[in-house]
DNA sequence: ATAGTCGAGTGGTCTGACCACCATATCTAA
DNA sequence: TTAGATATGGTGGTCAGACCACTCGACTAT
């Protein structure tokens, strides 16, 4: 391997620091094409392997696109994915799970409250067609609800986090609030009782 | 390769979700010493490359430290290497950072309701030491500042998600809020006035 | 012209081979 | 007996080469 090594830099993290490079020489911008792993791995004198070890980092990290029998793509930084990848192994910590239900309130609540202003008539009755299909059981429900609360406060990233936490308070327990909550909430939107919202959230909190 | 994969998930993101699995089984918290690659390679039925790539990954995200001739271990999650390589590559995109930055705020409002009963006169003291310090760059002190409300929380999950955000939006610009929030907020603390806490952060919203 | 085929290029994955490094057990010499 | 040298096995680091699956465009037959 040829790529820069200062001390013992593993062969991965100068390919990163030459891809880096390449992309400034070249002024390579987002949707722009990378030369091919192959390319790479020639151009850098490094194995086709190690050449795929950095970027599929950089994969991970969101600032590239893979495309199967395309190539690999410079691509829009969006934090999303490294946020999600991060907060799920941060979610596996024990220690950190002790503050799970309570977190995920806060995020229920916020939700109820963003989507307080893009909610109307028809959200409302789906809301009420969700808590009454007694087909589904209350923890399916909630999903449900809040899912569809949270698709209508438009923050992706907001989103996303709140899924890990369900997803994860799904190995515990007490997964989603008394019946008649949900009912209030709707009815909250209903008479547009913005400040009531935190109230109910308080009223029926669960602690832990 | 058995590792789970349900659409068209790469083997070395199905690796992934084994390993953290693997963590949450076995309860590994940090130091602990994860199987090796090629034990990883057999048990999940993968090469060792596509296990590699997995490894590397995590390792660029800080999430797992690698000592040559010893193993693989758990790191505590350090942001540093993650923020220096993505501060390396970022290309300012307007567009992905609303959703970091309202969110950001959303846990940062809640801290600080969530820190106000458990506030006394010493700790508002420590908060005003802080912002009146002008050795640190209004950036650092909205730092510090915060850093202190959160640990007030006791919810250590909370904290750890605001302190991955916080990270990432340095990338960017416009973390902070107007100097005099600050200060507000430490009078609100003072007066014992938990609902205008609320209304503060309303006040002093950088809207995305 | 159009539809179908084929091949070159690309990422995706696995295997097997070495090397470098570390810890520990083992042997050796004092 | 014991301190130091040495052998060994396990681990990560890296490479080369082989296939496979997918995409796209050029070529061909209709």
């Amino acid at each position: 391997m040829a790529v820069s090594m200062s001390p013992k830099q593993k062969v991965y993290q100068g390919v990163l620091q030459e891809i880096r490079k390449l992309i400034d020489d070249h002024k390579l911008k987002t949707g722009d094409k990378l030369p091919s792993e192959r390319e790479l791995s020639e151009k850098l004198k490094a194995g086709r392997s190690s050449v795929r070890e950095a970027l599929r980092a950089m994969e991970l990290l969101g600032l590239i696109e893979t495309r199967h029998g395309e190539g690999t793509f410079l691509s829009a930084y969006k934090p999303f994915q490294t946020v999600e990848v991060l907060a799920s192994f941060i979610l596996q910590d024990n220690s950190t799970r002790s503050g799970l239900l309570s977190t995920k309130q806060i995020l229920e609540k916020e939700a109820a409250k963003l989507a307080f202003g893009r909610i109307n008539k028809d959200h409302i009755n789906e809301l009420i067609n969700i808590i009454d299909d007694n087909s589904m059981d209350i923890t399916k429900q909630h999903r449900l609800f809040f899912s569809y609360i949270f698709e209508k406060t438009e923050n992706l990233l907001l989103s996303k986090i709140w899924w890990l936490m369900e997803e994860y308070s799904h190995t515990m327990n007490k997964v989603h609030y008394p019946k008649n909550f949900y009912r209030n909430l709707t009815d909250l939107y209903n008479k547009k009782d913005y400040q009531s919202i935190e109230l109910l959230f308080k009223d029926f909190a669960i602690l832990n």
